[in-house]
DNA sequence: CAAAGTTCCTGCGAGC
DNA sequence: TGCTCGCAGGAACTTT
C-alpha cells in the first residue's frame, strides 16, 4: 500500500509528466475527498508550472510557480494514472490495463504488462473516467488522472511560506532515508515510550514513512520482536544500542529495496483479476501468516493485532 | 471479512 | 486525596 516506497515510486512517475510543465487544464469532478478541495482548487492550479516535485514521507508536494504547494496524498487506495497525449488517445478509454501509480510512460513501454510492477496498487477495471476525483491536463502533453475509490487520500494547496505551520507536515519526524536519522535519532525518539516498538515504527512523529507493511518487514530484517516495548531499543537516557542500530539500518534497507523494485503493488488479496504486487514476492513476513520463517531458523510466521493493525512476524528469531 | 493511513476521542495512569 | 495533563490505544472514516 501506499507507504514510503510506493509514494516515491509515484514521485517518478510523475516526474517526468510534471515537473517543468504547467498545469494547462484541471477537473475536479469529485471534490469529495478526505477533505473538500477548496472551491477555487481548479484556479488556483491553471496556468501555474510545477517547478519541483518532492516527497514528504507519505507525502507529495508540488511546487508551484504561484508560490504555493499541492500536497497530494494518497490514503490508502489512491493511484495516479499518467498517460501521454501520442499514446493514449484522451477520448477513449483505454481497454488495456490502465497505468496505476505512476511509472509514467517509459514503464508502461517498456513492459508489456504494466500492471503488475507500478509501485502501485489498485487497476481499477472499468472504473476510469468520470469516477476519476482530479484530471490534470499539463503542457507536457500528460494526462495526470487521481483515483482514490476509498477516498482516505486528498489534495490540498497550501503556500509555501506557510508550509512549517501545516500541522500534518510539521509534525512528521526524520526522514527514514535521510541524515537525520540515525541510531540516537531513533533512540531519542523512543525513550520513555511506553508502548511497542511496532507501534512506535508506525507513529509518523518518530520517523516519517513506514506504514504496516514495511514496519513488519524492518522489524523481521532486524530480528527484532514487534511485541518489544519501544523504550528497549535506547539504554537509559535514550542513549542507542547495538538494537538501535541494527534496526535503523534494517529500515533503511527494507526501503532502498522496496525503492530499487518499484514499491509493493498490494491490491485486495481476495481479488481475482490481475496478477498480484511486485515488491511484494519479496515479503519476509508480511502477510505470510503459517508460512516457515524465510531465515532458515525454522520457526513459523505468526499473525497477531496490536493497536488494532496486523502484526506479522517470527517468534523464533526475532526477540 | 479485513485491509490500507490518519485523525479524533476516550480512558487510564502518572504526577503534582 | 483529588485533580489535571498527557499518553496510549481504539474507533471512525470508506470501499470492495
Amino acid at each position: 500500500m501506499p507507504e514510503l516506497p510506493e509514494v516515491e515510486t509515484v514521485r517518478r512517475g510523475l516526474q517526468p509528466a510534471m515537473e517543468g510543465a504547467r498545469f494547462t487544464h484541471v477537473e475536479a469532478r469529485r471534490p469529495d475527498l478526505r477533505f473538500p478541495l477548496p472551491k477555487d482548487f481548479v484556479k488556483r492550479l491553471e496556468g501555474q508550472t510545477v517547478t519541483g516535485l518532492g516527497r514528504r514521507a507519505k507525502y507529495l508536494m508540488a511546487d508551484l510557480s504561484s508560490g504555493e504547494v499541492l500536497i497530494m496524498h494518497l490514503g490508502m487506495s489512491g493511484s495516479f494514472h499518467v498517460s501521454f497525449d501520442n499514446e493514449h488517445p484522451a477520448k477513449a478509454p483505454d481497454p488495456a490495463p490502465p497505468l496505476r501509480g505512476g511509472r509514467g510512460a517509459q514503464a508502461s513501454r517498456r513492459e508489456e504488462n504494466s500492471e503488475t510492477l507500478i509501485g502501485d496498487f489498485h487497476y481499477a477495471r472499468g472504473k476510469l473516467g468520470g469516477h476519476d476525483h482530479v484530471v490534470f491536463r499539463m503542457s507536457s502533453g500528460a494526462t495526470v488522472t487521481f483515483n482514490d475509490p476509498r477516498r482516505f487520500g486528498f489534495m490540498k494547496l497550501v503556500e509555501r511560506r506557510k508550509l512549517d505551520a501545516e500541522p500534518m507536515i510539521a509534525s512528521l519526524g526524520p526522514e527514514p532515508l535521510g541524515n537525520a536519522f540515525d541510531a540516537a535519532a531513533l533512540a531519542a525518539a523512543c525513550n520513555g515510550k511506553k508502548t511497542s516498538i511496532k507501534a512506535a515504527l508506525l507513529d509518523q512523529q518518530i520517523v516519517a514513512g513506514l506504514g504496516n507493511i514495511y514496519v513488519c518487514e524492518a522489524l523481521f530484517r532486524a530480528g527484532i520482536s514487534p511485541k518489544r516495548m519501544a523504550s528497549a531499543v535506547a539504554t537509559r537516557k535514550g542513549e542507542p544500542n547495538e538494537r538501535t542500530e541494527k534496526l535503523v539500518a534494517a529500515i533503511r534497507d527494507v526501503l532502498q529495496d522496496a525503492i530499487r523494485q518499484g514499491g509493493s503493488s498490494l491490491r485486495d488479496h481476495r481479488r481475482t483479476d490481475g496478477e498480484l504486487g511486485y515488491f511484494q514476492h519479496h515479503f519476509r513476513v508480511y502477510d505470510r501468516e503459517g508460512e516457515p520463517c524465510p531465515g532458515r531458523c525454522g520457526g513459523t510466521i505468526k499473525r497477531i493485532v496490536q493497536s488494532g493493525r496486523s502484526t506479522f512476524y517470527c517468534p523464533k528469531c526475532q526477540k
